[in-house]
DNA sequence: TGCGACTTCCCATCATACGGGAAGTTTCCG
DNA sequence: CGGAAACTTCCCGTATGATGGGAAGTCGCA
């Protein structure tokens, strides 16, 4: 299969500006192309729309016109569509509702959710918004956090939902250093009494830990002899699901 | 400023891919080049991921390396991000649900919604895909469409969800006249008994009609009473999104 | 003022993208 | 079933156009 050159170089370049703006000579460099080479397809990528420059700088970045394009994707292939089938899997093999979660900001932000058929059933998370260290999937996502970024969550005012929720900085922070060692973490009746649920962390290409998913039910099916099951299973959806990020 | 002739026709090509899946000779003829160039280019960005080959079939479609690429641009510039907040505002103002859908050849498919706090709401249309004929975004965007675009979906056997749906390409034809006027669609009871939708297109830089946002809801709660200021909402909605878009 | 790091531009060279066409495959009709 | 039409894949000779070294210009800094 005959591969054309010079656009491969293009899509190199465009790949390594998903590190974040970068100047032509850092780019060449990173790329290992001559200077006037990167030059020329720098410019060509700007052309199409591919790379835009920063404003005044000589600073480029991806372009709008890569989103643009994305728009065009069929779109059973975003990423809750992709996670969908690991979703329904999850949820038939647990026989629990399963939830797929995206981090943004201080929030977890519930965006999909697949359950068993079981008769109780919770409520539907979809497209509510939770603080980070109430549910499961945000305390794996603050376990990914540096020093400094967790600091400034807990330094601030804790929301509390019920008498389980824990919002103490100092026990929420051992309890991270925990959850940083198994990269998985529970919550039991802290969300709502009669609410249990463990998450695995979703890692982008990055590294960045962009997400979760996690299983959750009444707690009363959530017992001891379960866990170690569940803790399996979701950690291999969530392995499964990154290797379709990554 | 130089400018790389391959890399600008392959990008040329991946533009050309947003209309649909495509064969390598339909993709050709399209931007005007030699079957064996564009076979190449096509190759080409298979190999990097910016297009793929549907299963078995000879037709490409962009690829998930675009969408990719898309999450490295900063979060606050991509389509959904942008309309999010500009939806939101709308739910709240309309106290309705609000969609947001892209066409994507004879579909209309819908990526994005918000919704306002009332107590009997739809189903969440959330990547679900829809004939044009039967939802108000698909009408604004066939309105968008050359007589011969038009014939050739007016010209095939067009689904019925419920009575109200309407199939008879003379009518159709009428109507899409009509919202050739207004730039704006209404639908009634079309797609499930008891929906009403308007719409308002979105337009790409290029002058063409990429998707829509709508306001839904029970038909019940959309007396004409309401009519002019929904389209009023509606319409300025998609105006400041157009302005994003631009 | 001079140095270092960077971007832009030019141009000679030849690697490489190009496109016609042959060979093979599938689709569509009569 | 047969044969034409339309399509994809592959090959290869040609010359176009991508390449990269380097010069010239710019900026920041000491």
């Amino acid at each position: 299969m005959a591969v054309v050159q010079s656009v491969t170089r293009a899509f190199t370049i465009l790949e390594a500006l998903r590190g974040g703006p970068a100047s032509l000579s850092e780019i060449a460099r990173q790329v290992q192309l001559p200077i006037s080479t990167a030059s020329r397809l720098l410019a060509t990528l700007e052309h199409v729309g591919a790379a835009e420059r920063l404003d005044n700088a000589n600073l480029y970045r991806i372009g709008t016109g890569i989103v643009t394009m994305a728009t065009g994707v069929d779109a059973s292939r975003s990423l809750t569509a992709l996670a969908r089938e690991e979703l329904r899997a999850l949820a038939v093999q647990s026989g629990e509702a399963v939830g797929l979660s995206v981090t943004s900001g201080y929030t977890v932000h519930f965006i999909a959710e697949e359950r068993a058929d079981v008769a109780v059933q919770l409520r539907d998370w979809v497209d509510t918004r939770l603080p980070m260290h109430l549910v499961a999937p945000g305390l794996v996502a603050l376990a990914s956090w540096s020093d400094d970024a967790l600091d400034n969550y807990l330094g601030r005012e804790l929301e509390s939902r019920t008498p389980n929720s824990m919002t103490d900085p100092t026990a929420l922070r051992a309890r991270i250093e925990k959850i940083r060692e198994t990269g998985l973490a529970w919550t039991c009746d802290e969300l709502e009494i009669g609410i249990s649920s463990l998450s695995s962390p979703l890692i982008a290409r990055t590294g960045e830990v962009v997400g979760g998913i996690n299983i959750h039910g009444p707690t009363f099916r959530f017992p001891g002899s379960r866990a170690k099951d569940f803790e399996k299973m979701v950690r291999s959806s969530a392995e499964r699901i990154n290797q379709i990020l990554a």
